[in-house]
DNA sequence: GTCTATACGCGGATAGAC
DNA sequence: GTCTATCCGCGTATAGAC
């Protein structure tokens, strides 16, 4: 009977409903208001049991990001990434940007986390640019390959990067967590893509 | 004698030096990680002190907003606004980048502080989209206005204004507060100036 | 492994002397 | 108005029974 092992499943695997609950109160309510104990009630659990699986709500945070990690090489080994992106082409700027997106939206609870998580660590750690930076790597990348072709940027490349990743990240912060009520996922990707295109192309 | 007056207004004006000492620690460790005790401290103050001048943390970083926002409109009312900008000439865009890079710059405490707290608030609370906005209604106005003239935008005149001012804000919190070590002011307000320039003329 | 009950520490806030 | 001393609540973390 399904039903049954479905229930065992879950009843032995404590860890899973742990992250199943953290995750939707990241989006909910936000990760620094979440509690250890919001995390453990909602899973149905008690308060010390959360201790047997995490010894921390920073550790939970890593392993979901552990998680996030693990599947997303597996879509990119999957499909992507053509290597010689050409994003002074709208179509494949689009597609860059889109991609991007919807990664935030699927992963949104860990995403939002993660970025709470280095606020709040402050900004005399320099965590802020230091993740807005590694974040970009790959449209940098991407940009320091157009520049070696001779083709003109606004500036540095990881600045450039920089800029486009703090536009995206900075909307899907704001839009994502309320919903689609005020714009649509192709009405903010193709406003975003439309704004930089221009740029992009010198 | 000067030194005498000095001291007699330090002392009575402990206010005075309770938000200077919030100020530089809002900036070195970030509001949040910041505790009333530090503040006190720093301030060569006790800590039950604090509370005869304000009530609390969030209190005395409304007073910090109340005494930017009264220099700001004073500011405002003396030089711009020019109110017709046109945003895709070249210097206008540029001026008007360079303006807010710099009163986020001049007012780096308590805009960060502000950002950190709308962040903690959660993003259920929808507080996070409507600063992003609130901040943004003049670069709104300014595309609306271009709109009106004609002129084809790549998006919704608050979604773009949202997307431009998302952009400028997160280099702002990303660079500003490590100094001018990794790009100068000029390279950032002439690089987002370009990347946004093209977009923006259609 | 999971529970209940409780201890601990931190930061916010107040009491009361001066 | 400022100080010192203290209290209180909340959230984290642990102890110990089952």
């Amino acid at each position: 009977m399904a039903r049954v092992s479905i229930r065992k499943a879950k009843a032995a695997d404590t860890e899973a409903a742990l992250k199943a609950a953290a995750r939707q109160l990241f989006v909910e309510q936000g990760y620094l208001k979440t509690k250890i104990t919001d995390i453990t009630r909602a899973a149905g659990r008690s308060t010390g049991s959360f201790y047997e699986h995490f010894p921390s709500k920073e550790a939970l945070l890593e392993a979901l990001l552990g998680d996030l990690r693990e599947q997303a090489s597996e879509e990119v080994t999957a499909q992507l990434h053509p290597a010689d992106h050409d994003l002074t082409d709208r179509e494949q700027l689009r597609a860059h940007l889109a991609a991007a997106w919807h990664t935030m939206r699927d992963n949104l609870p860990v995403v939002l986390a993660v970025h709470e998580a280095a606020i709040a660590a402050g900004p005399g750690s320099g965590e802020w640019w230091q993740q807005l930076t590694t974040d970009t790597v790959v449209l940098r990348d991407h940009l320091q390959q157009l520049r070696d072709h001779g083709h003109p940027l606004p500036g540095e490349p990881e600045l450039v990067a920089a800029a486009m990743g703090g536009m995206l990240a900075t909307l899907a912060f704001a839009l994502l967590p309320a919903g689609p009520d005020r714009y649509s996922d192709d009405q903010v990707i193709d406003t975003v893509t439309g704004l930089l295109l221009g740029g992009l192309r010198g």
